[in-house]
DNA sequence: ACCTGAACACCGTTCAAGT
DNA sequence: ACCTGAACACCGTTCAAGT
């Protein structure tokens, strides 16, 4: 009977075009509530991720999330550690530390350029998974390199302190206009305009540095990884 | 008239012990309001500040605040700049460009230890000038010392993403429990009792670093400039 | 056990009305 | 010109009531 009525209700929704109302497969789960989460702070931003948009295009009511999770920043976390751990545990381990440690720093670096979201989380809470698991791939390859054992936190914290700096900066940047390889160029231009203008008493240096401020992000920012490294090299 | 009434009042206020209404004085002004908002951001915390708890400190409604102020984010980055310049100015460079670096990362990391509140805001408009000014002094000590002159722009970013890294996480550890020297050992007991209880086989290299989590951030912090500044000698 | 959705206690911001 | 404070359009979260 009731397998019926459901296969009858599955016929009339395909000729509507609307998805069936399958009771099992549409049950709400964490994992559900999370992947919906992440869909809406990937397409329309952080701003756009209250419990009632995410209710209703979980096709629920706004307490039953509640039943799942228990705030909106587990739920943020959560979704931070689904699309970090997801992201690195695919990726091989460089067999060179200077190389891996590059690699995980650019990883970061692109994962937080795709989902600018993740910017204000990254840095909050050090001791969500998905964040051990980046320390965990600097830490561990600055183990294989000669550098006091001792040393070793703080190397770490360094570079973790600097990757989480670049990219909620990044973010930051992204939430106000999002940049395409078109505007960036008068992205550029404007600031420079901006720098130029400065007042040569108090902000001397900035003018001057204004006709040098076209950059690649990327390069950039693998630009300090490396000083911070040849800076530990060279301690040795 | 008036003014034998306003100092009657006067009177009335010194003796029942109630400020007088000084009708001068007692004008609202954005330099009154930024300050009344730095003040409930210092005591209080940041989400503390509210229109509404702002305006009842001021003894004034709501929306009078709002002729003086466009939004609430023009008030935080008022205030930040305030702080910021009013801390900076002070100062006075050191003539060696590299202790100067040190000193003006020392300076930013402690104003915003003293200031949690700052680490929200510092990395999100570089274009403040009170931004522009930390800026100011990174680039132009790095103009003194003997670098080619298009890697100025690399190289002051390198700074300020780490030192923006850096502060805006320990306003993040800040937020959570406000971290006194007595609970100093405590937490780090924590957190090395969490560390050393990962799963070793995701998290060796973690696992192995607890024991040596004890630190002091400052001496962290500055090692990490350090390591950028021996990067870029190392560079030359 | 799980879901519903109205209700609560807040926000930032606006605006007609006052002085 | 400047201030008042009720009102508006939102939030996250709770909870009695349903299945």
């Amino acid at each position: 009977m009731l397998e019926q009525c459901s296969s009858y209700v599955n016929i009339v929704n395909m000729k509507t075009n609307k998805s069936p109302t399958r009771q099992r497969d549409d049950a709400l789960s964490k994992q559900r509530i999370v992947d919906a989460a992440i869909s809406i702070l990937d397409s329309d931003g952080e701003e756009a991720l209250t419990f009632r948009a995410l209710a209703s295009s979980l096709q629920t009511g706004s307490g039953a999330i509640y039943w799942h999770v228990a705030n909106k920043n587990e739920l943020l976390f959560a979704a931070m550690n689904e699309v970090i751990i997801h992201s690195i545990s695919g990726k091989k381990q460089d067999s060179d530390p200077i190389q891996a440690i590059r690699n995980i720093a650019l990883l970061v670096f692109e994962l937080v350029e795709e989902h600018p979201w993740l910017g204000n989380l990254i840095s909050r809470e050090p001791w969500q998974p998905g964040i051990l698991l980046i320390i965990e791939e600097i830490a561990g390859s600055l183990q294989k390199m000669d550098i006091p054992e001792e040393k070793l936190f703080d190397f770490t914290s360094v570079f973790i302190n600097y990757i989480f700096g670049v990219t909620s900066q990044n973010a930051a940047n992204a939430r106000g206009v999002k940049i395409t390889s078109t505007n960036r160029l008068d992205y550029f231009h404007t600031v420079r305009e901006q720098w130029a203008s400065l007042d040569p008493v108090q902000y001397p240096a900035v003018k001057r540095m204004a006709k040098f401020i076209e950059h690649n992000d990327n390069e950039q920012f693998l630009e300090g990884i490396d000083l911070i490294l040849s800076g530990i090299v060279s301690l040795n």
